[in-house]
DNA sequence: ATGTGGATGGTCT
DNA sequence: GACCATCCACATT
């Protein structure tokens, strides 16, 4: 199943995605393994980047002032599912559903480093093995994952999509790096409010800053 | 290292 | 018809 990864990593509780805080939870994301099982091919990556959406008031959010709709219905899903959607036509997101079912809390993840499976990313990629673009950015790591739109909705802890944590991993907060949001311009105010984290020099972190 | 413009198509007004 | 939670190639500093 999840291969030589098994035995060191765990499910995530639900209450760790039950959080109310949504940029905690995007926070506490970075270390944690995101991995697939697709078509027998496992990839995994240590989250390294991940900006946080939240609910009603956040005009970056496309669950603005309660807007549901086809597209954004997945948001309001349970905690510890997924919301897939395609940016600019071509370009899947992956974002991990938080807060109670109803509450519209989503975490975007933007970096990927790569910890499995690396000649299957670069086989899905096109790119080099040792590309440092190859989970960089959150379309980029989509495609190197295997995720595209059917992967919306699902609870991350089963295949072919999982959410785990590493109980040998820690983020210090000296590490963490804090910023305004990626393409998110058009909030106006809410551009500007510090809700991406990063891991603090990370060659797989995306935009900028990266220290 | 930084900036620009084009690709590309779903979604919403 | 306008707007994107982006990426890549290519230009210029």
């Amino acid at each position: 199943m999840l291969s030589n990864q098994k035995s060191n990593y765990g499910l995530l509780p639900e209450s760790f995605f039950l959080h109310k805080d949504v940029c905690a939870i995007a926070r506490q994301l970075l270390g944690k393994i995101m991995v697939t099982e697709i078509n027998h091919e496992c990839t995994a990556g240590r989250i390294v980047e991940a900006e946080a959406y939240s609910s009603l008031s956040d005009r970056a959010s496309h669950a603005y002032g309660g807007r549901r709709t086809a597209r954004n219905e997945h948001m309001y899903g349970m905690p510890g599912t997924s919301y897939v959607y395609i940016c600019y036509g071509m370009h899947p997101m992956v974002n991990v559903v938080t807060n109670e079912h109803g509450i519209p809390d989503a975490v975007l993840i933007r970096a990927l480093e790569p910890v499995e499976g690396i000649t299957v990313m670069a086989k899905r990629t096109g790119k080099a093995q040792d590309d440092k673009t190859i989970t960089k950015g959150p379309g980029n790591l989509c495609r190197a994952m295997g995720i595209d739109k059917t992967l919306s909705g699902l609870f991350l802890q089963s295949a072919p999509i999982y959410l785990l944590q590493d109980p040998g991993y820690s983020i210090d907060d000296h590490m963490v790096g804090i910023s305004r949001r990626i393409g998110v311009e058009g909030a106006g105010e809410d551009a500007a409010l510090p809700y991406r984290y990063y891991i603090r020099g990370n060659r797989y972190v995306s935009g900028s800053p990266r220290t």
